[in-house]
RNA sequence: GGUAUCGUGGCCGAGUGGCUAGGCUCAGCUCUGCAAAAGCUGCUACAGCGGUUCGAAUCCGCUCGAUACCUCCA
């Protein structure tokens, strides 16, 4: 039995995985920032750390998984004025930044939910954590590693490189960052161009500010993060993980942050996947390639050709590893749909077959195969979560699953035990690990009877040889989206688009 | 410009130096009243050029190409 071991962003290669306390693990992802709707890229960070939270508690292990929302900074809405160029506007008119945020939050978790992601154990948000936020800026003040400018306080970059590996996860060179030519806002108050903001102070027109010992402002890009982690899961926990953009300049700081508040490193793993492109492109607003969730969902965007299933969606992302760059295309997401779908049916076909009353095989070659794919399953997440190769495993079964309810493969053919294996490791891995459901639930039980009704009567159509009538009940239940399949010995199964 | 990553068959994609990845598409066959579904078979690739090695898609070098980060970003 292999043990898990996961590429680690920061060594840049693959280790063991060791929690710090044996048993329990501390997972931390960065999550929304909700001043818009989810979007198909949002999907993979939060369905990749789906995954390996799933597996980390299929493991054994206690998981608390904390993931934050990001709801404060500067808010703005498409379509709609920000709050501070309308000013005079009645109190109902004014951009409301609560709005915003209750808005594309409950979005986002009708989103998670329609991937069918666990809840993280802990959702805090920036805005309920502006406290702790300061005493940790207050506390890395008073260790000399930032100073104070009219009311906005810096991270003193240069002299954290000075002593610790700045640039280490992100494989940034100090000396590179500190000759950046570009100009930012705000610029002139830092002492050098790499430092970054702990705490900004708000202009009159800001909405969001907070009283602080530098007077009203609102925390900086980086320092929620580190400070919601350490509150929950300690100042050096084992896991954290986000999108490959985040690395820097995000990570790195909080790396440098943490290191001086809590004087130690805080994350033994981080982790981060890549990015989904379009046409070869990462999608960004600054592209305008955005596809939004409810998009995706309903089929409603001009690159669409049709709506996309959540599974489907899930199940594309979970075929390529998360450390890829994944290109969207209506092709691919099509070819994921059918293979979906006929890797659930197997699955379901091998749920109603009868368990075989053999306990030795009868074809001990394609037993031991049947295993050894069972088995490989666990090989392939330890070995980094490759879902990818889960997936292959079970498509490996489908072919004998089916070909036993097809007469292809004797019945017999595996032992009873192999035959349960199956059944459990589809269960364990498809659903439970994986987090895969069927695209159609809950099929209505007067359907069914009716759909039953039917194929009575057309069996009794094709009994008398009445093919005319036979296949128009087959042609118009198909019109219906409802495919009738013939199956040997005369029983008919249908399947719903 | 700097720093990385990547370049796999019609398409998507996994690949730990030697053994069929897998999915989708396509073609043929079996089954079938005809279909569909299912099963079987076939299409056998690793950007290019060198090098290391008994052996490289996998390691090294160069060239070409693509993308990402360096700015909010999943």
């Amino acid at each position: 039995m292999s043990e898990l071991h996961l590429y680690n962003s920061y060594s840049r290669q693959k280790e063991k995985f060791e929690p710090i306390t044996p048993g329990h693990v501390g997972l931390y992802v960065c999550g929304p920032t909700v001043s818009g709707e989810s979007h198909l890229g949002h999907a993979r960070p939060y369905i990749t750390f789906d995954v390996v939270n799933r597996y980390l508690q299929h493991l054994g292990n206690k998981v608390r998984y904390v993931r934050n929302i990001t709801d404060a900074g500067h808010f703005e809405e498409e379509g709609r004025e920000a709050e501070d160029k309308v000013a005079k506007k009645a109190l109902l008119e004014m951009l409301e930044p609560m709005e915003l945020v209750h808005k594309y939050t409950s979005l986002y978790h009708w989103g998670m939910q329609e991937f069918n992601c666990l809840e993280p154990s802990i959702e805090p948000t920036a805005t309920g954590h502006i406290i702790e936020q300061i005493n940790m800026i207050e506390d890395i003040i008073a260790k000399g590693y930032a100073y104070e400018v009219n009311g906005s306080v810096y991270f003193d970059v240069k002299k954290y490189a000075s002593e610790y590996p700045y640039g280490k996860l992100s494989g940034r060179v100090i000396d590179d960052l500190l000759e950046t030519t570009r100009e930012l806002e705000g610029q002139e108050e830092k002492r050098d161009r790499a430092d970054f903001a702990l705490w900004k102070n708000a202009p009159p027109e800001h909405i969001m500010r907070w009283k602080s010992p530098w007077g009203e402002g609102f925390p900086g890009w980086h320092i929620e993060c580190s400070a919601m982690s350490s509150k929950y899961l300690g100042q050096r926990f084992d896991i954290h993980g986000g999108g490959m953009d985040l690395q820097f300049p995000h990570h790195e700081s909080e790396i440098a942050q943490s290191t001086i508040a809590h004087g130690c490193a805080p994350v033994n793993y981080w982790m981060h996947n890549n990015m989904i492109t379009i046409e070869g492109r990462k999608m960004g607003k600054s592209y305008n390639n955005v596809i939004k969730l409810t998009e995706l969902f309903s089929g409603n965007h001009p690159m669409l050709e049709q709506p996309y299933h959540p599974m489907v969606i899930r199940f594309y992302i979970l075929q390529t590893h998360y450390r890829s760059t994944l290109d969207f295309s209506n092709e691919a997401l099509q070819a994921s749909e059918k293979a979906l779908r006929r890797l659930w049916e197997a699955y379901e076909v091998l749920q109603k077959l009868p368990v075989p009353a053999n306990a030795e095989a009868a074809d001990a070659a394609l037993d031991a195969n049947i295993r050894t794919f069972c088995h490989n399953c666990a090989d392939d997440m330890n070995d980094d979560f490759n879902t990818a190769r889960v997936l292959a495993n079970l498509f490996e079964l489908a072919p004998t699953i089916n070909g036993i309810k097809g007469g292809q493969v004797k019945a017999g053919a595996i032992s009873s035990a192999t035959h349960e294996l199956m059944l459990h490791t589809f269960k364990t891995y498809l659903e439970d690990i994986l987090g895969l459901k069927p695209l159609q639930q809950n099929r209505d039980a007067k359907l069914d009877a009716v759909l039953q009704l039917v194929i009575e009567m057309r069996k009794e159509a094709r009994n008398r040889k009445d093919y005319a009538a036979s296949d128009k009940i087959r042609d118009m239940l198909a019109a219906e989206g409802i495919q009738l399949k013939d199956e040997k010995g005369g029983e008919m199964s249908y399947s719903i688009d």
